[in-house]
DNA sequence: TATGAATGAGTCTTCATTCAT
DNA sequence: AATGAATGAAGACTCATTCAT
């Protein structure tokens, strides 16, 4: 068997390439990967469906290339731009950034998150992906709180609920789940709690 | 056309149901929807793949009955048993009695959550059957609250925070995911961060 | 193998298996054979499927001996009662009153001439059954004719001509096909015409 | 969803489209639509049968354009080339071209006929398709006769008679029923009927 | 005799992938 | 590089027939 995946040099052809990442990523986001079809990918994508199997070894690996290239506005939407010094005081409005920026980069539909969970478990790639990039940010989030003189002390516990946290809040905003529920009430109840997760480094 | 659904009535046939329903959701869970055929479901369920469709209308069917049985266990395993009065000094250790409930009552592979999360999305039924569920045991709680004199006060937004909070701990703790996280550590700032949440009904 | 279909010798036994002849040919003469299942001719015939298989050999054993019992209802209704004498200043009359013979036994619904004629021919049993009745009224016919001193002379082929333009009369009036039709005009027509395919027997 | 059946474009696909039909319309009408099956079909036409599903909705789409195809050859072949003038003493002439042409237009098995008549009962499109298109005979006929001088009086039932003799003889001579039936003299006998049907026309 | 639960071969249909052009 | 026609394996579901009771 040769390898006959091609890594697509012309300007063109890349854009095909990517044409065809965000169409698949976003239909198999859309309605699930075994409800998509390549003739759908390839058709949403303006191109035949020979040429899907040209850039891709198949339909799974137009997945993982959409993962890759989206996965993290959904996942991991705060992990951009964290490399910063606050003020303690300013916390609070650290959050609010943070959730702010983790609610507007939501750019794939709303069924991507449980979609790609639910392969989380049965595909090893996958989760692979997914606890290293979740790692990271928890990481990431852990050495900007160190930089800010927060305590070490059971910090990878405290950064992992307050993510969770944050996480919850943001899924309740943006799916809209619940008509009765006040998000600024929510916001703010999150925003106190996650203080008093960080009382003793807040003072 | 006859309707050719049986609602089994000797024993015997009950039982061959409820396998081919534990066999089928089980399965549903471990592997994904798309991943289980009807024969795999069937052969281990120790029956021919005919009589599947004697009990139910079709594959999915029996998805939806497996959910209708177990999916308190893997969503509300808490539900159960919260028709409680206790003192507002025990509310720590009610806290730690559903933690435990829930941690206990999780019957079904851990593929379950996501798999069946990603199916709320796409589909109706099982959208209905979540909310509804979901609904209930936030009523429910707050039910509980509110008789033992916790005000109504943003309760719905606490109560939803709370759930999420304890949602997040007990996966961490049921899937082992993050191998350095130390979960009683965890599961004490979790406690602490509800009994923030209600400050003021705690007094 | 055991040959084990039973003759049922009881009353309660043979009334049985009339009614899943009964219930069998009308349901098949009505949806087609294909579109009717042993579990369907069963519930209607008010017995279990296992029954049915006690006392025929097989689904289309149920549909042969349906046919034995009521073909002749549906393919030869003119074949009883033709024994007779009659005046040729008659014949008339006789062609009359064998036309509301054959319309007043249609017993069974309009599907099922077609529905056995189409299995006519990928059924060696069922056409032997069809050709030996038609040659059988054909004969009788020819037989009633001569007894009346019609000639010999191209006597099969106007007996022939003259049975199909009375099934197609029958068939015409029984179905109502065509709204714009008026039956006392065609009845006119044919009976004219039969009786111009006998002129010279006529005088 | 994609629409995924396809008009074919090219001349190799429209063939392939045509031997499918061809093939399928051929088994349907030897063996019968459901002794027939698409493997059969796809290997009969020398193709998968995956490509079927790209050209037919189903298997069911086979039968209808096979009919819409090659129907008229079954049950109308006299309805081509009726566009005539002709000399009422010639009027024996033209039926005998009907006749001719009804025999050798025959070019499906005679299973055909009865096979779809049996469907025309249970289902709609052909039931639709064959009384349009014998509605469009009748017409056609009454139109041609209009024209060439007859009397309207009875006309619709006069030929409705005219088509059922024609079909009955055509059937006889195509199907070779009965070995001892003379049809020269029945097709004389024939033709002598429905002159008589027409004797005030013809004088 | 009678029941109706159980069997499993058979069928239609889909779709990821390949291939001729 | 690109097309889209073609392949064929796989899966959901049906139903005639058998079997345990």
């Amino acid at each position: 068997m040769i390898e006959n995946i091609r890594e697509p040099k012309q300007q063109r052809a890349i854009e095909k390439k990517e044409k065809i990442i965000e169409a698949g990523f976003n239909l198999i986001c859309k309605n699930g990967y075994y409800n998509t079809n390549t003739a759908e990918i390839a058709k949403e994508a303006g191109v035949s469906t020979g040429i899907v199997y040209q850039y891709f070894k198949d339909k799974y690996d137009v997945l993982i290339e959409g993962l890759e290239k989206y996965g993290d506005d959904i996942f991991f939407p705060m992990l951009k731009n964290t490399n910063i010094k606050f003020d303690k005081k300013d916390f609070d409005k650290l959050l609010r950034q943070m959730i702010n920026h983790y609610i507007n980069n939501h750019k794939v539909s709303n069924i991507a998150h449980e979609e790609i969970m639910s392969m989380v478990h049965s595909d090893r790639r996958i989760a692979e992906y997914y606890y290293k990039r979740e790692l990271e940010m928890t990481n990431s989030l852990k050495e900007i709180l160190l930089n800010n003189n927060f305590s070490e002390n059971e910090l990878f516990e405290k950064v992992h609920i307050m993510l969770g946290l944050i996480d919850n809040l943001c899924h309740e905003i943006i799916y809209h789940k619940h008509s009765d529920m006040n998000y600024d009430i929510m916001t703010n109840l999150v925003i106190d709690n996650i203080k008093n997760l960080f009382k003793n480094d807040l003072v």
